[in-house]
DNA sequence: ACAGTTTCTGACCGATCGGTCAGTTATCGT
DNA sequence: ACGATAACTGACCGATCGGTCAGAAACTGT
């Protein structure tokens, strides 16, 4: 059972992930909903809202991971715990996790992106509290932008279809591999 | 010295890359090089062939790398040459692999596009001729994308404009991990 | 059966899109 | 000085955009 607002939201944040914010119109996804434009607009007062509604869950989700991150000791075993969650998170909101990486620098007029934003740098901040070299940035972004291409791939692309659990496993080693690198010189 | 051809061209391409293709209109470009949007028509027959002399540049250049490449014999001086390469095309033309990363699925339509995915399979299929992995796979999705992004994200934001040399540096000990993990099983 | 509410639709609006075209301005070879 | 050519512009076109609105259609409780 779904709603028709609970099927547009989800019609709207994939068209959105994939073919762009911008080049996606509301009648394009009244079309693949069945129904007309109006009635897009009867269940979303605006496009913008629309685009809110969707990526909201995703953004919440990840607030709580991170309050969560926040209230605990900061260990070893607690980073390595976050990877996990982190990667559960990528895995259960990949379009919107896309939609922000790709077109997030473009869409600087959407309240909601900004909460999302906000929310990187708590992430970053928290990796790299004192001692954030050019290097530790450099690697951060490499990974949180290569996760997100990289299931972005596996999505749109024919690209297999590789089981969750396979490709959880393996990009908790990557992201292990990132955010923790073998400490060779110091 | 410039040509008014060439001032567009580069306009265009960072327009494209920062805002969007669908998002960018041709009187945007023409506000930004001071013209009016029937100059821009004057030297670019449409919009989609703005957007293929913007990117062409890059895609001649990464096919050199590859013809290259591919003469040369299969060893791992190649490979960690090749490396550094790559990490240099991505500095000299980080918007146009920005744009191609993040817009690439949704702009299907331009026969460019298509040039240029088909030099990623290349580059994919040189790293992985039989071993093809799912865990390589996706360590290669990772490189490539997380590149990318860490690239863009200097640019956009405001992020201490790092020295061209050491970003590189680091960028080609991130990818040399990712593309040449440390053998520990097997 | 009927009133009330939710859901949905077509017609319409102003704005903007990419693109065309006739004509003006600037540049240049001779 | 002048004709040819390159560079540029404003007016205009059909199409599509996001959004409004009055009303039809469907569903609800009584």
């Amino acid at each position: 059972m779904s709603t028709t607002a609970e099927d547009l939201r989800t019609i709207a944040l994939e068209e959105f992930a994939t073919a762009g914010y911008a080049a996606t119109s509301l009648h394009r996804i009244a079309e693949l909903a069945g129904l007309s434009k109006s009635s897009v607009l009867y269940h979303y007062e605006s496009k913008d809202a629309l685009l809110a509604a969707a990526v909201q869950p995703a953004i919440t989700a990840l607030g709580t991971i991170l309050d969560e991150l926040e209230s605990k000791p900061r260990t070893r075993a607690t980073r390595n715990r976050f990877i996990e969650e982190f990667v559960d998170f990528l895995l259960d909101h990949t379009p919107e996790v896309n939609l922000f990486i790709n077109q997030g620098p473009s869409l600087v007029d959407v309240p909601v992106v900004d909460v999302a934003n906000a929310a990187v740098v708590r992430l970053a901040e928290y990796f790299f509290t004192t001692t954030t070299t050019t290097e530790d940035w450099m690697r951060f972004g490499v990974a949180l932008g290569g996760a997100a291409y990289m299931l972005a791939s596996q999505r749109t692309m024919g690209f297999e279809p590789t089981p969750r659990e396979e490709t959880r496993t393996v990009l908790i080693g990557i992201l292990g591999e990132l955010l923790a690198p073998v400490k060779t010189k110091g």
